[in-house]
DNA sequence: GTAATATTTCGTCAGATGCAGAAATGACAA
DNA sequence: TTGTCATTTCTGCATCTGACGAAATATTAC
C-alpha cells in the first residue's frame, strides 16, 4: 500500500506529474533541461526530481557533470496505460509534447547532450 | 491529465486511499462505518469523501437518513489492476480487511444497514 | 409543526508542501 | 590544487491540507 501511496504523491502534484508524462516520450531528460521545461530554479527541480525516484518512478543516472532521469523500468505497466489512456485528449499535454520535442533540439548543442550522443534515443 | 492529478491527489493521501481500498472489496460503507473505520470525526470523514467523489472514484447515494459510497463502476480498469496487483503483500491491507468485515458484521443490527438490506450485497 | 439523527459546510488551527536563494557537494578542466 | 559548472541540501516564507468543533442542512419519527 505505501507504493500506492508514495507513487500517488508523487504524482499528485502538477509539475512532477508533466515532467512525468513528458519522460514517456521523450525517453531522457536532464535536470536543467526540465527545469527550462517548468519554468523551475533547478534546486527546486532537483527536490520534485528526488520525489519521483524515491517513490520509484523514474531513475536518475550521474554522466559527468550532469543527471539524467528517465522513467524506470519496474514501473507498473497497468499504470503507465491507465496514464496513456487518460492524457489522450489533454490539449496541455499535446502543447507540453511540442514544447519538449523543440527544448530538447534547442538542447542538442549544449555541452549536456552531447554527453551521452552514443546512448540510445 | 487534470483527471490523473485530481485522482493522484485523492489516493495520496492515506485515509482516502485506505477508505478507497475498503471499497474495493466491501462494495458499500456509510459515513458512520468510515469514521469508525478510520477513526475519524464525521465531518472529516465527509470532506474526505467528497474529494473522492470529486475525482470521480466513488458514488454517493443518499437513502434515507444515510449517504452510501461506493466505487464507481467507470473507474478504468488498468487503474484498479495495478491497485490490486500492488498491495498483494500489504499487512496493513490485510489488517484493514478484517477490520471492515467485523466492522460491517457490528453494523449489521444499526439502523443505517438496515434500510438498504434489499440491495445488492 | 417539533424533535432527533445523519451528514455537510464553515471557521480555525497545526503541520505539510512548494518555492526561491544561499551555501554545500561532486565532477571535470587547467 | 584551484576554478568552474551542474546539482543537491539547507533555510525561510507563503500557501495548501487535514483535523476538529460548531453551526447549518436534510430526512425521518412523533
Amino acid at each position: 500500500m505505501e507504493s500506492i501511496l508514495s507513487i500517488s504523491k508523487a504524482l499528485g502534484e502538477k509539475n512532477r506529474l508533466r515532467v512525468f508524462l513528458a519522460l514517456m516520450h521523450t525517453k531522457e531528460l536532464c535536470v536543467c533541461e526540465v527545469g527550462e521545461f517548468l519554468g523551475l530554479a533547478p534546486a527546486t527541480v532537483s527536490r520534485h526530481m528526488s520525489i519521483l525516484c524515491q517513490a520509484k518512478l523514474v531513475d536518475s543516472q550521474k554522466r559527468g557533470k550532469w543527471v539524467y532521469y528517465s522513467i524506470k523500468p519496474t514501473v507498473a505497466p497497468e499504470l503507465l496505460q491507465w496514464m496513456q489512456n487518460s492524457i489522450v485528449d489533454s490539449s496541455l499535454v499535446a502543447e507540453d509534447g511540442k514544447r519538449i520535442e523543440s527544448l530538447v533540439r534547442e538542447y542538442q548543442d549544449k555541452d549536456c547532450r552531447k554527453v551521452c550522443s552514443s546512448e540510445e534515443r
